[in-house]
DNA sequence: TCTTAAACGAGACGGTACGTCTGGTCTTGAA
DNA sequence: TTCAAGACCAGACGTACCGTCTCGTTTAAGA
């Protein structure tokens, strides 16, 4: 129960940024344990050893400590960070195979397993939750998709016709899906079944 | 709140069909209008004019009823129902296309955007869900669809090397993602795009 | 589970009086393993090997059952019954001392510890109940301990100013508390001291 | 339905006495209103104006609450309260005949009337409960009139075989009995009648 | 012998209360 | 101003009884 954050303790009217750390971890551990809902707030801040208002000073509800805990911060709303997140380098096909890649990867981590469709879940009726989520920082890969599918479908890269959106919908679903209610235990041989079901489905027809 | 079937009301000790469809019908209501979370089974039974043990005598928990208001029943154990579900006639893209309209339209409807990923949230902690969900409802089609996959690349109408699974989490993981997350409001455009991309992805290349 | 009525079992038109004895016997055995609280119909039913509405068929309500299955009838309505039960013969004194060994006694069982209190307290919203015990069965006491003290006050053998209510409350009273509050494990005892003070309190002085 | 002590409402990590005061007040209301079964523990708290886990969080059980609320505290554990509650000054008849009249004074509270006897019904088999009011409450005065009666007995004042134990089963039981039972309208002149009957059974016989 | 009608067990029904658990807010007192 | 601790309301959870009612069967008594 004594954290290294309680010796030196309280650092007076600044918030003390090991909390967060101390939260988030705490927050996948119990995911991970318990599933999506079977993690209260009350257990996040007991297994954390921090108050629960603590908590609700850094975050207005379960969902975003949630979000925070298990998804990359990428929303740093410059495009740099977006690029190098998607793989700007090689052909159309290279940076698909890493975006299905980094998808699998990211929605296959355990307590992600739990968390993804709870958080879709939430993100209908918590309108706060979805501006978060889905606005700053799916909108932002999206945007960013279809710019390189528009470019690579002028250079002939790939089939006219082909719907980013729908594109975007498969590669981040179907990885949830197979993760989360399949629950595949090896990432990597689905990894490259969606590749290349998904590259086959893009690019031209030769 | 006097319901129709209070008048004859009373069966003996047979349950009461007309309650069950009462049930399924207010869940569907409630998932609309308040989404997967804010349907409690107080609401439910307050709903649909019923009392709360006549619930948990048909159903072991909130993500059952859902299931059983949302999904259609087609466990009838026989391959009959699954065949017609899937579409068994024509040629394998137009069964696939077939399928990839089914399963949009399924997750379209507006309770069902709300209920799925819900439900997908609570398969993984609740095991006896897990049992009625994904062995006995998806295990079903899983199995059927790779037949046909199987039977259809003996013949050289798909590529060699697609994967049944990964095709299946794709065609209900995007389905799913599309409705509930990006909230699609016209869901025909969606299904052409993803038929679009899918056929393209196990057909072969000329 | 097998009771020697389920034989011959349903005698058509006219009621089982062997039910009535089933029911009133469990009554007794739950009282003593569960207390009052602790005796529910369902359980009495379950017990007694009978149907719920056979015992509805009997009795209003749980205080009436329990009433029935602790305190002998005497509600005959002929004096001769509460004669005999108030003991006759005998110097008042003698009379006095019958009365509170009966009390006593009445009280010790242990179906009866666990149960008089509970019934004391229903009576009091119960007013179906009311009228059965506390008017049917009480008041008739009271009015016949009246007469007999008032002869024994004519004839000198009392105190004057004796009130015979007073007298009952304290032998009744006073008999519930030390069964069911102190739990007295001998009644014996207690009921020679419990008419040592009654028989002083109501005797002339020398 | 806004309570005073709504308004400076939290007390932080400390509770909120004013919610003791509360529910203490709504319980005998509603013991007088609707009987002691029908205090349910749900109607307390809506009647306080308070939270159902606010009241658990101070009584383990509906006998508790209903105890505390209509027997003054006096388990100081110091004689001093015993003693001043006893009547501590003049003669032994003096001291009794106070008794008595606390006792019926005590029982004729129309909350009491109607909670005494189920309390008498609950302590049988809530352990718990009897601890707090039989071994803690009702010892403490055993123990004190036993004291009382022994020094009386060694100075001629009462008959010697007086059973101290006997004696306040008289007083308590026939005060609940009647005020409870036969529902004694005027309390006073029962007092008076009980008084007499209870002196002339332990005072010497001239 | 056949019919009628009551009693029976089984158990579903709406309703109410139980005691527990969360979520989100607020308050205290120390640092 | 932050922190931990924790009290507070609101309300959902799943369970247990209550008293009523209906079912389908059994059985005694009357036709």
């Amino acid at each position: 129960m004594s954290k290294d954050f309680e010796t030196q303790h309280r650092l007076g009217p600044q918030r003390n940024p090991a909390i967060d750390d101390a939260v988030l971890d705490a927050t996948r551990q119990l995911l991970e344990e318990k599933g999506y809902a079977g993690t209260s707030i009350d257990a996040i801040a007991t297994r954390a050893g921090v108050g629960r208002p603590a908590i609700y000073r850094r975050w207005p509800s379960k969902a975003h400590i949630v979000n925070d805990a298990i998804y990359p911060v990428l929303d740093v709303e410059q495009g740099a960070d977006i690029d190098t997140e998607l793989g700007t380098e090689g052909t159309i096909a290279d940076q698909i195979r890493a975006l299905v890649q980094g998808a699998v990867a990211l929605f296959a981590a355990p307590a992600t397993r739990a968390a993804a469709p709870g958080l879709m879940s939430e993100v209908r009726t918590n309108s706060e939750l979805r501006e978060v989520l889905v606005v700053r920082q799916l909108a932002g890969v999206r945007v960013e998709l279809n710019r390189r599918l528009e470019a690579a479908r002028e250079r002939g890269d790939i089939r006219s016709g082909v719907d980013a959106d729908a594109l975007l919908d498969i590669m981040a679903g179907a990885a949830i899906f197979a993760m989360s209610v399949r629950d595949v235990s090896d990432p990597g041989p689905f990894a490259d079944s969606l590749a290349d079901i998904v590259l086959n489905g893009i690019l031209p027809n030769t």
